[in-house]
Formats: C-alpha cells, structure tokens, sequence
DNA sequence: CTGAGTGCAAAACATTTGCACTTGT
DNA sequence: ACAAGTGCAAATGTTTTGCACTCAG
C-alpha cells in the first residue's frame, strides 16, 4: 500500500496542523495516488460517487491550503488551468499543448541552491522555487497531429 | 529608433502573411518596445488613447495569432493571467508572486538542442519550447513582505 | 470587390466569495 | 461548545464566440 513506509494522510494533516476533514483525507489521497497532476475539476468528478455532496468551492480551498502548506505543488497546463502534484520535489514538467496532459521528467533540476543563491544576489529578487516546463506534443497527440 | 536596423512592423506582418491592420501594427509595436510582458488589459488600456474603440476581443485574437506565427511567446504570471512577450529568445522569466511582475533574467537557457533532443528521443513526446519560471518576490515587495 | 478583421454583446469557463449549516477536536 | 470547514449560489475575472459592419489588399 501506498503509505507503508510513510504517513498516514491523518497523520501528515495533524502534522501540518489542518484539521482533519473527510474530504481533505479523500482529496490528498487521490493527489497521493496519480501521476496525473489532476486539476480541480478531475478531483471533483473523481471523488463525486465517494462525496455526492462534496463541492467545487471545498476542493479549491482545499488545494490552496495544501499547498499553502507545502503538501502540494501546483502547477497549469497549457490552457492555463491549475493543476495539482502531491511530488513536491522540483521536477521539469512535460505539457501536452494539444490535449494538455501533463507527465513528469525524470531528471536533475539545472537549478542548483548554488544559482538560486546568485540569482537572488543579482536580481535582486527573492526566489522560492522555479517551474520548468517544455511544452510539445505527447506521445498520442503527436500521431494524431499532422502539421 | 528601435527599427533602424530591422524590419518594420508592417513589413515583419506582411512577411508572415498577416493582414497589416493598424491595431495589429500598434500591438505588436507596444509589445516590442517594453520590458513589462504585458497583459491583453495591459495592451488594451495603453491603446486605449490611440484606438478608443478597439475591443478586448481584438486583442486576443491578435496576440494569439501572433503567438502562433510565432512573433511573440505567450507566459502565465503567479495568478495565470497570460502575458505577452516580443522577445521569442527562450529566457528564464522573474515572476513576483505578490505583484506579478515579471522580469528577464540574462542567463543562458539549460536546454541545449542536445537536450531537447534527447528528451524527445526517451520520452516520446515532440518538444517544441520551454519555459523556465523563478517565481519570488520582486525587489519592491520584498521590503513590503515580512513573513 | 471580397474575404478577412473589427467591435460589440453575450457566452463560456475557471476561480472566489458570502453566508447559513455542519462537524472535528 | 465553538471555531473551523462545507456546500450552495452568486459574483468575479479572463478568455472565447457569433454576428453585422468595415476595411486592407
């Protein structure tokens, strides 16, 4: 099972000091179990036949506040829709701009601590984190598309 | 002036077969002549003075086909409002997540050819660009923010 | 002259908010 | 018990669309 080693989602919650709602529960364990980088939507439909009442207004509170917490990571596809990553590690993001499915690259993130450093340095700004995205045709699209 | 040494609008337009229209030339002329990656409203309140009747809806169907011809790179700031940027350079961007400002930052982009290459290759996806974001605080509200 | 472009208003979405009701602690 | 969370509906903000009018080529 997914938590074994780990956690369990009550546990992390309490642990973050977010009150430990049934839907909060339901919501970080779907984020916990996809690769997919679900956007708010999807959530809605996936949890509607374990939550029939649950609504759109308490997924978005909720997302924000995971990720106000560091729970999650969000991000948005190439239509600009936010999406949702329980893997809080900086990782590079590929973006279909067709069919905008999101999938993960597995590699080094070029932004060491080392460059933040001096980017913080010269810019000027403070930086928290960075998003690398590449954005192109994912594996089904590009079959498809003939341009 | 900023065209001395390259084509004017009307001629770059007419290079990629876009119909020169005077609002089309005053978008891309506003766009290519600041640093502020500006917003559709950003654009349509600064033409406002020079074309009091152009509609929002002209400018997004502009700065999407200028977008798609490939004069200009569209960017999302914090708050997922697309931003417009004549510089189609791949660059890292500066994104204030309390003001939305966005900056450049000069540096050389981490993607190489070679990379892309190689990503395209083991991931199966087709890369057509990519996207690198800091987001942070900017110089102003940095001093503002305590937290 | 004619198809493409523009402006307007309405529509379509994604997201946020206010508030009465419910619930975790 | 009570502050915090939920669900609903309305509000907001951005982007898109349909259509009659206008204009660049």
């Amino acid at each position: 099972m997914y938590l074994s080693n780990s956690l369990s989602t009550l546990e992390l919650l309490k642990k973050n000091k977010i009150k430990a709602t049934p839907q909060r529960i339901a919501i970080y364990n779907m984020l916990v179990n996809t690769k997919q980088h679900p956007s708010v939507d999807i959530i809605y439909k996936s949890l509607k036949k374990d939550f029939p009442s649950m609504s759109l207004a308490t997924i978005y509170k909720t997302v924000d506040m995971f990720k106000e917490a560091g729970l999650i990571q969000e991000l948005k596809d190439a239509s600009s829709t936010n999406r949702y990553d329980a893997n809080i590690q900086p990782h590079p993001h590929l973006i279909c701009i067709k069919c905008n499915r999101i999938d993960d690259l597995e590699m080094d993130l070029p932004f060491s601590e080392d460059i933040i450093s001096t980017i913080n340095d010269t810019t000027n700004y403070t930086i928290l984190y960075s998003q690398i995205c590449l954005y192109g045709y994912c594996p089904d699209c590009k079959m498809k598309e003939r341009k």
